[in-house]
DNA sequence: AAAAATCTTCAATGCATAATCAACTTTTGT
DNA sequence: ACAAAAGTTGATTATGCATTGAAGATTTTT
């Protein structure tokens, strides 16, 4: 596991450094931000600890920097300046935490920790997207309506899902042209009406209360109410 | 995006919870730790308020209780007490944020989204133009004047967005013509008039406030005053 | 490998609605 | 009062949508 320390009080850094080795990271320490970034290429880092006030390059934008080539990487801010904004200014700018000095190792490692036990549990994502009583599992393919499961084909699959992750959303024609079937320019086709059609038939059918909309001129939505 | 806030102080609940709101959230609030369990497992909230101190179940067992049946919700942590060693059983807890009382709401809700952005769970932006107690809505298309619903055509609904988009300011049949419409030259037509009356129709008959308004010579504008 | 089954796409139809036009009326400014 | 601009209306045209069956493509079974 490892973590970039930029951070340009060499005591600082060397107190983060050694409480890090100890607890088993292996760490770099850039003490400005210029460096920062380069070490920050030039590595591949599970972390970064970023103080905000840095000589060339200022956490912040540093902090941009990272995040630009980087979307993923957990930052998380160290900084004396304590008002609300500072703390705003260092999220916006996409740090995932944020701590005060002084601060005790102890709840910095606790922070680490909370960051890198978050990142690694991505993939446990909700897989179960609803609609009113319209439950469709992502993973499994599974589509119920209520108690009923519904068989879907590939491509009706694929068009609902579109649908129910815009759900309170009319979307395109165009839209669900270039998502679902990929096609990037007019081809006079009507699949999607056919397709559209298709669910219709299997998940509003017999059922009260529809759940696909048409909008004239503008095209399909997905709700509830 | 719904959030359950598990909080004792019923002001300092009301507080969150009325910030929350205005900022597009939906919440549940409850005022114990057992019955907050309960809440949690009864819905599906992208992210739970929890306070240390609490009757019945305390907020690091209930952090606990959570976990064990969803690893995956972002959990931040709310509390008076401040020692390190709180703060780190809040973490091992499970907790992935921890934020001391008393605090201001605009820290609570940059580290909400920055736990929610880690989680790849992003807020909704809802587009929703406002004119007086005119509402659009460009995702839904939907149209609200007061409490009613209004059903608008696609070119209505065209023509509607850019008066709104463009409100307090005259826009002049030409501006129209060439945004709603695609025509860069004058045809000699009057559909824009027609499309006027029928917005008007739709939108101001009834209503003692009209909200569109004519400058002859010059064009139209959308205003409440 | 051939046959069967299923999925996907196309094309044609009829229907419903929306968009436009043009004649006429009303309002506004001079 | 007059002319110009804007509003209103019904008739006409155009467009968009739902539905169907059948053809073509793919997958599965035998």
């Amino acid at each position: 596991m490892k973590i970039l320390i930029v951070e340009d009080e060499p005591k600082v850094a060397a107190f983060i450094k050694r409480g890090l080795t100890e607890n088993d990271f292996e760490t770099e320490v850039a003490f400005d931000g210029y460096i920062g970034k380069q070490i920050f290429n030039s590595g591949n880092f599970n972390l970064v600890i970023l103080d905000i006030n840095l000589p060339q390059l200022n956490g912040i934008e540093l902090c941009k920097a990272i995040r630009s080539v980087n979307a993923n990487v957990p930052i998380l801010m160290l900084t004396a300046m304590g008002t609300t904004e500072d703390k705003i200014a260092g999220f916006d700018s996409g740090a995932d935490d944020y701590l005060l000095k002084p601060f005790e190792f102890a709840e910095l490692l606790a922070r680490i920790k909370a960051l890198l036990k978050r990142t690694q549990q991505r993939p446990v994502e909700n897989h179960i997207l609803k609609v009113a009583d319209l439950e469709i599992d992502i993973d499994s393919k599974e589509v119920k309506r209520g108690a009923s499961k519904i068989m879907l084909t590939a491509k009706e699959f694929m068009l609902l899902e579109f649908l129910v992750r815009n759900k309170g959303k009319v979307v395109s024609r165009v839209d669900i042209a270039e998502k679902v079937w990929d096609l990037n320019f007019d081809t006079g086709t009507n699949v999607i009406d056919v397709y559209v059609n298709f669910l219709r038939n299997k998940i509003d059918k017999g059922f009260a209360k529809k759940l696909i909309h048409t909008h004239i001129g503008m095209g399909y939505i997905i709700k509830n109410d």
